[in-house]
DNA sequence: CGTGTAAGGAATTCTGACACG
DNA sequence: CGTGTAAGGAATTCTGACACG
């Protein structure tokens, strides 16, 4: 589901990582949550994915930079 | 998606229903959200489908008595 | 660089009740 | 019966900053 319907509770709870975590990786521009006009931000599955996956590669010991290009990369291909 | 994830405001906005009605329909036991330790509801994609087949039957001048009892048979069913 | 935390404020949600019909 | 609403409180989330390293 690429819907935008969970808050970051839910997020946090489902990725085992911290609201703080999962807000620097928006601010690093690797996720776009949507957000409400109170500006509670809203996360897809999808997102959850991206985010464990980000994890994974900060675990492995990329940056986030890193990431970003990797994703860049991956994007050109799935074209 | 059968996870329970998403708060009241969203399955409002994906149903176009108020919370109100939301609620109700839990108070019916028609709908069964879970709850965050701070008692917050979550609701997953299922969960937001049952609740437009709800107010599609009241709509057609169904009872939520009655819709409970259509629910049983419809699970009895599938079984 | 990536993450933790305390701080204050704003948005969200909760419950129980009164209202209408 | 099903839904709206005002009320007060509690939980959730937000931002910007300081800290460590």
């Amino acid at each position: 589901m690429e819907k935008k319907v969970m808050n970051i509770g839910s997020v946090s709870e489902l990725t085992g990582l911290s609201e703080r975590q999962i807000r620097y990786y928006e601010e690093r521009k690797l996720i776009f949550p949507e957000r409400t006009r109170g500006k509670t931000r809203k996360y897809s599955f999808e997102d959850v994915e991206k985010i464990k996956e980000i994890h994974q590669k900060l675990t492995d010991g990329f940056t986030t930079f890193e990431i970003k290009q990797w994703q860049a990369k991956k994007w050109s291909k799935s074209i």
